[in-house]
DNA sequence: TAGCGACCTAGCCAAACGGCTAGGTAGGAG
DNA sequence: CTCCTACCTAGCCGTTTGGCTAGGTCGCTA
C-alpha cells in the first residue's frame, strides 16, 4: 500500500460547502476511490482522510477529527486488530461515529462492532450507491445503521441462539488454525508446547462457542466468522 | 443489486479521445466507481458498461465489444461460474481480453481461470492505482498480466507441484460442502444416498487433489480456494 | 474396441477424534 | 478474600477417521 500507510488529502474539492467530514480506512484503493466518489458526488460530503493500515487509524481521527469513520475492520491479517480498533476510537473519540462496510457477513463480528462502540454496519457486496450516503448522514445523527441483510442477520440471530457466542480466546484461536493447517492433536500439542490433552480442551471449548461438533465445522465456521 | 443486474453509461465523458474501451463486472458498486474514477480519470479509459451477475456479462461483452474485461471470479455464489464465463468469453469474443480482478489469491484459481482464457490477474486488496491502468493496456496489448502477490504465487505452485490439483469433481465438492457443516462420513453418505465407502472414496480423491491429509486441512483448502 | 474418467462399493486396521469427568494454576475484578 | 476467566493436565471409551487394496458400472472418446 502507500508508503506510509496514510495519505492526506485537499478536502472536498467537489463540495466547499460539505457538511459532513468523512475518513476511510480500507486497505484497498479501489474501494478507497469508489467510495470518494460516491460520497463526495452524491452526498456533498468530503473525504479528508484516507488510512491503510491499522496503526495509521487513530493517527488519522486524531489529525483529523472526521465526523463519521467508515472503516473495513480487515485491514491486515486480523480481524480481531479492528474490533478493539472500534472499541479504542469509540472511547477517545467519541465525536467520530464508526460506520463498518465490511466485505463479509458475520453475525459473530456483527454483534462484537456494535458492542464495541461500533454506530452501523454495512456489507460492501450488498450496498448501493445511495445507502452510502444515507447511511453515513444517520450515523451522523447518531442513528444505529444496519445495512441490507445485516439486520436481519442479526435479528434471526438474537432470536435463535440469544447471543452467546463470547467470542474465542487466543489459544483456541491458535489451536483453530492449527487444525487448519491439517495437524492432529498431537502435532499441535508439541508445535505449541502443551499436552494433547490441553489441545482437546481448547477445541472442546471452541466446539461449545461456535455450536459445532467435529473440527472440519470448526474450520468452516471460524473461516466464515473471518476468525482465520 | 440493480434491477436487470446491467447498467449502460454514457461512454467517457472525461476521455473523448479514450483509445481503450473497458467493461467492468462486479457485484460491488464501490469498486465499480472506484474502477471507473481510476481508469478514466488517470488514464484516458472509457468504461462502457457494467455487469453484477453472470447473466447480464455476455450481453454487455456483445452488446459493446469492449477491449478489456475486468472481471471479479465471485459474481455470485459458485465461482466456478466465473470460471465458466472467462471460457465462453474468451473463445466466442476473442477481440475481448479478459483482465480477473479478484478479492483472495488462491493458485488454483488463478491457473485456471488463466487456462480458460483469461489474459490477467490482479488482487484487488494488493494492486496500486496506477497498476490498473498499466495492467488493462497491457492485456489489451496482448500481455498477460500478473499482479503483485499473484506471479510468485503460480511460480512457487508450479515449482513445487509441477500445477497438478486437476480441480474437483462435482461429487467430491458436494462431500466437502457436507464435510464443512461437520457430518460424519455415515451421515453425509445417508444424505447423498450412497454408502459410506462412496463417501470416503471421493474424500481420498479430493484429499490427494488438494494435497491434505485430514477433513478440517480439506475445509480450509476448499474455502481458500473460493471453492465453496 | 479399448481406454479413460467419474462414479460407486466392500473390508481391514491403526490412529485420531469427541465427549465426558475431574482435577490443577495464575491473574484480574469486585 | 473470593469469584471468575483463561489456561493447563489426566484418563476413559466408543465412534470416526485415514489410508489402503480390490473390485464394479456407466458414458465418452480415440
Amino acid at each position: 500500500m502507500e508508503k506510509d500507510g496514510r495519505s492526506d488529502v485537499p478536502l472536498g474539492r467537489r463540495s466547499p460547502m460539505a457538511s459532513t467530514r468523512v475518513m476511510v480506512a480500507d486497505r484497498n484503493v479501489i474501494t478507497r476511490v469508489g467510495l470518494r466518489s460516491i460520497l463526495e458526488r452524491n452526498s456533498g460530503m468530503a473525504v479528508v482522510a484516507e488510512a491503510t493500515t491499522y496503526e495509521s487509524v487513530i493517527d488519522g481521527v486524531d489529525e483529523h477529527g472526521p465526523d463519521v469513520l467508515i472503516i473495513d475492520l480487515d485491514l491486515g491479517d486480523d480481524t480481531t486488530r479492528g474490533l478493539k480498533l472500534c472499541e479504542e476510537i469509540s472511547e477517545r473519540y467519541p465525536a467520530t461515529k464508526i460506520l463498518v462496510l465490511a466485505n463479509t457477513l458475520s453475525e459473530m463480528i456483527v454483534v462484537e462492532a456494535l458492542r464495541r462502540g461500533a454506530n452501523g454496519y454495512m456489507c460492501k457486496d450488498e450496498v448501493k450507491a445511495d445507502e452510502l450516503g444515507k447511511g453515513v448522514k444517520a450515523v451522523q445523527e447518531g442513528e444505529t445503521v444496519l445495512g441490507r441483510g445485516v439486520g436481519s442477520l442479526v435479528a434471526r440471530g438474537l432470536g435463535s441462539t440469544r447471543g452467546q457466542h463470547e467470542h474465542l480466546t487466543d489459544r483456541e484461536l491458535d489451536v483453530i488454525r492449527a487444525v487448519a493447517k491439517g495437524l492432529s492433536n498431537k502435532q499441535i500439542a508439541h508445535e505449541m508446547f502443551v499436552s494433547e490433552s490441553t489441545v482437546k480442551f481448547h477445541l472442546q471449548n471452541a466446539s461449545k462457542k461456535l455450536n459445532a461438533h467435529r473440527r472440519a465445522e470448526i474450520v468452516h465456521r471460524a473461516t466464515a466468522a473471518g476468525l482465520l
